[in-house]
DNA sequence: TTGACATGATACCATTTGGTATCGCATATA
DNA sequence: TATATGCGATACCAAATGGTATCATGTCAA
């Protein structure tokens, strides 16, 4: 039994870093952020067959990071962001070991960033 | 070449990722938080070799997640958190996409973490 | 019903990954 | 100087990964 607390903050880490470790399937993640495509429509944007898109779209899915809805003949993934949150929440342990010195530069590039 | 920005945020992600892709790599990183560590001390928490455990510190340290400093005959191995920012500033831009409806659990969550 | 087409499934291949065993080298220390 | 010790390097192996080609299946449309 483990409390709410780990059911939501700490699921299985590794299918979510292993889909991340993969180029292709990060660029795929942020396709995916515009609007929801087809295994053909992914694959139009890389040089590959479809079948390699097809297996980086499995990965992704065994971590969670997308779902996939059936629509007559066509599959349609879609982004499913909130699969990131327990990665950052792991990446957020190591908040307490950043350079404090680095925080100026840090706010430097935030503020340019609202300037985008 | 590179903005400022482009040089300190969007640096190559891939060999962090990479290293971040492996569950023992992972603890590795947790352990060297306490202190830095001898390669023979990392490998006492671990059941394997000292070669296989060496490995997985060349990983961490082609990703940049570990500082490697020699002392007389001995290598201490320690976490540079620093390295994990670009990582985080990658995951962040899908801020946008989490589903508010999970915010007030987050909370919830981050309110039992005071209470550690 | 008959194609056409989007997808799924499988077999196959080269490379990378995660591990072991073993040897050599540099550095403390008796 | 010997010798023990911490580490690096290499060769080797099994399994996973990233890709291809090919064929099967379900669905849309004429």
């Amino acid at each position: 039994m483990v409390s709410l607390r780990e059911a939501v903050m700490t699921p299985d880490l590794q299918p979510a870093f292993r889909a991340l470790a993969d180029p292709t399937r990060r660029d795929i993640l942020r396709m995916l952020g515009d609007r929801e495509m087809t295994i053909a429509e992914v694959s139009e944007n890389f040089d590959m067959t479809r079948a390699a898109v097809k297996k980086h779209l499995v990965m992704l899915s065994d971590g969670g990071l997308i779902n996939v809805r059936a629509e007559g003949r066509e599959k349609l993934n879609s982004l499913n962001a909130d699969a990131l949150r327990p990665v950052m929440h792991w990446l957020g342990w190591f908040d307490q070991f950043w350079d404090t010195r680095l925080d100026a530069l840090k706010n430097v590039i935030e503020q340019e960033e609202t300037n985008d």
